[in-house]
DNA sequence: CTGATATCATTTGCATACGAATGAATTTGC
DNA sequence: GCAAATTCATTCGTATGCAAATGATATCAG
């Protein structure tokens, strides 16, 4: 609408002429999430970004406890709960609970999940670069750098 | 690690070594988003923002099928339905039966949602302002541009 | 040593989110 | 005009994601 034909409709407050939810950060974050999943979901369909991450962040530290590797990976402990539960299902890590503190549940890596994590690796950097195709190789970087700064 | 050191320890794989969760788009958008949702709850607290953004399309758009409401801010069928309800419950949408066609399901505004949406909306602005207040104007012009193309 | 505090994990409740299956109603193709 | 295909909504199942309450264990203060 031209600003000539805002005037002419006083009726309609500004605030509600202007309020364009393109432009908030919150709904192009869904949007932008919405298509990394379903990316994600094309290549690597038996498991989830979390629980990708969880085995991710898994191998790098070595056995953690289970809130400890939710902080690692920003999940509070109700939701790394349910990761772990079913990552445990599926054998794809181990659990103890720990000798000195009993209130501890250590996890593991098991053999079948690194094994899993090594053959998916080469897919989830498929991912991220396809998820980036739109952009340009200085665009990504521009990109990755300010969602770390908001992160 | 130098690559001194990792030339020292050829039995771990690049692959492995090389692979860090913050630089994959998934992980560095869900934290973002997370930190937007924790703003935004914070300052609205009782309207999540599908909730808050069914009801800014719905003023934007005039009565509307709930599939297509969907549509117009990316939810598929099965989530705005749980969104509608939700929204119908505390009364700040109103249903109706399409007369010619009988599948459809309008949804309107109703007084109590226009209000709330009329008294909510300058927090939003606020909420971006604080979700992307780490950047500069140019970063957060920036941003919004790229996460557009992505998503 | 012991009561207060803190930490770790679990559980419950609520709200997205999506795939798949289903049923009802409409539109299309022939 | 009617069978086939499509569209709209609902339901079910699964998986995050967070807040709040709870229980078990550990640590701290006096």
């Amino acid at each position: 609408m031209s600003i000539a034909a805002k005037a002419a409709r006083p009726e309609r407050a500004a605030a509600e002429e202007d309020y364009r939810l393109e432009d908030h950060i919150g709904f192009v974050l869904r949007k932008a999430n919405q298509r990394h999943l379903a990316l994600f979901s094309a290549r690597i369909g038996d498991l989830t970004p979390p629980q990708f991450a969880a085995l991710a962040r898994l191998e790098e530290v070595g056995e953690t406890s289970q809130n400890q590797l939710g902080a690692l990976i920003a999940m509070d402990a109700a939701t790394i709960k349910g990761v772990i539960d079913r990552l445990k299902t599926r054998g794809l890590v181990e659990l103890d609970t720990h000798k000195q503190d009993r209130r501890r549940l250590v996890v593991r890596l098991s053999a079948k999940g690194r094994e899993t994590l090594a053959r998916l690796r080469p897919l989830a950097f498929a991912i991220t670069e396809e998820t980036l195709a739109p952009l340009t190789g200085r665009e990504r970087a521009s990109l990755m750098r300010l969602l770390a700064k908001i992160g």
